[in-house]
DNA sequence: CAAGTTTAGACAAACGTTTGTCTTTTGTCC
DNA sequence: GGACAAAAGACAAACGTTTGTCTAAACTTG
C-alpha cells in the first residue's frame, strides 16, 4: 500500500543572500561583492574571509533564476533533437554534453520527433526557461530561432547560424570506391528517410559519385527507409522485399550503420552470407559496429566530435566570439569484415 | 575565413508583463490575473478579450524564471545518470524524456560517470537552476537530495525516495533456469562492474538462484566488468581469457545485452559457433538485440517503461500525493537464437 | 439619496540577485 | 585641528512575475 510520503526535508529553506547578510550583520550587496569579486568595490580581508566562511558554512549557492533576471547568463543550453534513441544522436549529444558539462554548462534535451509545430514551439519555450543558446541537432528548422543556435547537420541556412556538417561528398565517394574497387557493380542503396536531414544531401553526393565512377544507380535496387526509429528494423522490410524481387546484386551501400545491421539480418535470414554473397556497408561508425557478426565495414563520421565541437561554437557564440558559418567534418573508411570482393572475382568468372 | 556572427536578431526584447500593461494602459498585475484566469477576480469580459489579443500579437510567454521566484514551480526535472551512452541508459531515458515531455516537463541531463564529488554536487547545481525535483538512473547516492526524487535502479535507501527496480530474483531464475532446461550445467557469469548500481543485487540473486537449481557457479568461469563503457568492448577481453583459459563452458549467462555481444565477437573470432558451441544469454533486450546474428536470447527489462514509471512517480511527488518507496518490475524470458542446447544432448552424448 | 455593495482595476511588496549611488567612518596631510 | 580623500558598507532600484490590499467608480437597495 503506498505510504504518504514524509513531509520533505527541503523545507529547511536555503541559504539566500539575505539570509547571509542577516546573520553576519551585513547589507547583501556586500556579501554579493565578496563572492562575486567585484572589482572596484573596497572591502577589508577580514570582512571577506568572514563573508566566505559564512558562505562555506551555509553551503550557500546564488540562485542562478535570480541572475538572469539580472540580465545575466544561465550556463545552460537546450538541445533540440528529433528523438532519443541508439546510434547517431545518442553520440553527437554524447558529444554536446561532456563538453557543455566540462565547461560548466547544463542543458535540457527535447525531442520532436520532427513534427513542424513542436520545432517551432520547443525555442520559445526553452527561452522562458532561460536558456543562453540552441543547438540543434538532425532537425529541420523553419524559422529563425529567438537565441544564438548551432546546427549539427543542419541544411538549414539562416542568418548567424553556425552548421557542423560532414564532408557528403568525400564520404559517398570514399563509399563507392571502396566497393568499386572491390569489384562491386550491382549495387543497392538504402536512402535515408526523408525527414533526416543528413538524406537528401547524402543521396545528392551518392549520385554524383556514382556517375564519376561509373556506377550505376536503380531505382529497383534502391530501398528507401520510412519509418521513424533508430532501431535496425528500418531497413529490415525493405531489404526482405529486394531479396524476394530476386534482382542481382552484390553490395548494399546503407544510410547507417542501424540499417546495415538490418540488411545483415535480413540477408542472413535469407540464407545469404555477409560478406560472401554480398558485401554490406555501413555509415556512421556507431559504438557497436565493430562488434557485429560480421563487424561492419563503414564510413565513419565524427560523432562526438561533431556535438563537441558544435557545442565549443555555440560557447564561442555567447561570449561574442565570432564563429564561421559552417565547419565541415572529415569522413573516414573504415574497412572491417562486411564488405569483400563478390564472389567470382578472384576465382574463375561465373559466365 | 571566420565571418564575425552578425549582430544577432535577438535584440528586439520579448514581450513582458509590464510592456503588454503600458501597450494596453492597464497594469501588470490585471493583465496576469487574466492569463492566468486567476480566481476571484473580476474582470469584464471586454478587458480580457483586449489582453488575449495582445498577448497574443506579440506572443507573450511568461517568464518561468520569474515565475519560480514567486515560489511557483518551474516545470523542469534534473536527470542524473552515469553516462550518455546506448544501451540501458539511453532506454530508460528515453521513457522518462517520453513522458516529461508529454505532461510539459522539460529536464537537464547530467552524467557523472560515478564520480562521488559530481554526484553530491550537481543535485545542488540542478537546484539553483530551478529544477523541481531529481530522477536518478543507475546512480549510487551518498546523501539525501534537496529537492524531491525518484530512482531507476537505485538501490540506496533514502527517507522519502521512490525507487523502481527490477524483480532481480526473478530475473535471475528466469535466465538460469531456461539455461537449466536447455541443458546447460557448465555455465559461465557475466558480473556487473562493481559501480553499475545493479550488480550487487543481480549478483546475489544470480547465487541464490544457482543454489535452487543445483547449478554451480565457478570463480574460473566468472568474467568480472570493470571497463566504463556502454560497448561491447567491456566484455570481449574477459571472454577472450576464458577461452583461452580451455576451461569448459557451454554458456555465458551475461550481465546485459551489450556484455552478450562482446561475448559473441570474442567466441567467434574463436572459431565457437553460438549457439552451437557455447550458448549466450542476454540480459535489458535493448533495441539491437533482436537485429543481431544470431539474435540475443535475453531477459527483458521494461527499461522504457521503467523511465516512464519513475517519471509519473516524481511528478505525483511534486503534486504532492503520496506514493511508494518502492515500484517492482517484472523481467520476461525472450527466447531467440542465442541459446540452444548443448551439444551432445540430442545426440549421442559424447562421454 | 445616502449607505452599502459590487465591479474594475491600480498599487505595492515580495522572490534573490546585481549594480549604481549615497552615507558614514576612518585616516592623511598641511 | 580642519579639510579632504579613501575605505567600508548601506541603500535602493531593477529584472518579470504573483498576490494581498486598497481605491474609485458604478451599481443596488431601502
Amino acid at each position: 500500500m503506498p505510504k504518504a510520503t514524509p513531509p520533505s526535508p527541503h523545507s529547511g529553506r536555503h541559504a539566500s543572500l539575505k539570509m547571509l547578510a542577516e546573520y553576519l550583520g551585513l547589507s547583501p550587496s556586500t556579501i554579493s561583492f565578496v563572492l562575486n569579486e567585484t572589482p572596484g568595490r573596497s572591502i577589508p580581508e577580514s570582512t571577506r574571509a568572514r563573508v566566505k566562511a559564512a558562505a562555506a558554512k551555509f553551503n550557500y549557492q546564488p540562485s542562478m533564476i535570480a541572475r538572469t533576471l539580472q540580465g545575466k547568463r544561465m550556463r545552460t543550453i537546450g538541445v533540440l533533437l528529433p528523438v532519443l534513441g541508439e546510434g547517431y544522436h545518442s553520440q553527437v549529444l554524447s558529444g554536446v554534453g561532456d563538453l557543455l558539462m566540462r565547461e560548466g554548462y547544463f542543458y535540457f534535451t527535447v525531442h520532436h520527433r520532427h513534427k513542424k509545430e513542436l520545432i517551432s514551439d520547443y525555442p520559445n519555450l526553452l527561452r522562458t526557461r532561460g536558456v543562453d543558446g540552441i543547438l540543434a541537432i538532425d532537425t529541420h528548422l523553419y524559422a529563425p530561432l529567438p537565441l544564438p543556435a548551432v546546427l549539427v547537420a543542419g541544411h538549414t541556412e539562416l542568418p548567424g547560424i553556425t552548421n557542423v556538417v560532414l564532408d557528403h561528398r568525400k564520404a559517398a565517394h570514399l563509399a563507392l570506391h571502396h566497393l568499386y574497387q572491390l569489384g562491386h557493380r550491382k549495387i543497392a542503396f538504402i536512402q535515408g528517410q526523408p525527414f533526416s536531414s543528413d538524406s537528401d544531401v547524402r543521396w545528392t553526393a551518392t549520385r554524383e559519385a556514382a556517375q564519376e565512377l561509373g556506377i550505376e544507380i536503380h531505382e529497383d535496387l534502391t530501398v528507401h527507409l520510412s519509418i521513424d526509429s533508430t532501431s535496425p528494423e528500418i531497413s529490415y522490410p525493405g531489404i526482405r522485399k529486394l531479396i524476394q524481387s530476386r534482382r542481382p546484386f552484390t553490395a548494399v551501400c546503407c544510410f547507417n550503420d542501424v540499417s546495415a545491421m538490418g540488411s545483415i539480418r535480413a540477408l542472413h535470414e535469407a540464407g545469404l552470407h555477409v560478406p560472401g554473397d554480398v558485401s554490406i556497408l555501413g555509415f556512421d561508425d556507431i559504438q557497436s559496429a565493430a562488434y557485429q557478426v560480421p563487424s561492419l565495414s563503414t564510413i565513419r563520421q565524427p560523432l562526438r566530435k561533431m556535438g563537441s565541437t558544435a557545442a565549443e561554437m555555440l560557447l564561442k557564440k555567447l561570449a561574442d566570439e565570432s564563429t564561421p558559418d559552417m565547419i565541415q567534418v572529415e569522413p573516414e573508411l573504415v574497412v572491417r569484415e562486411s564488405t569483400a570482393a563478390p564472389r567470382g572475382t578472384r576465382k574463375a568468372t561465373k559466365k
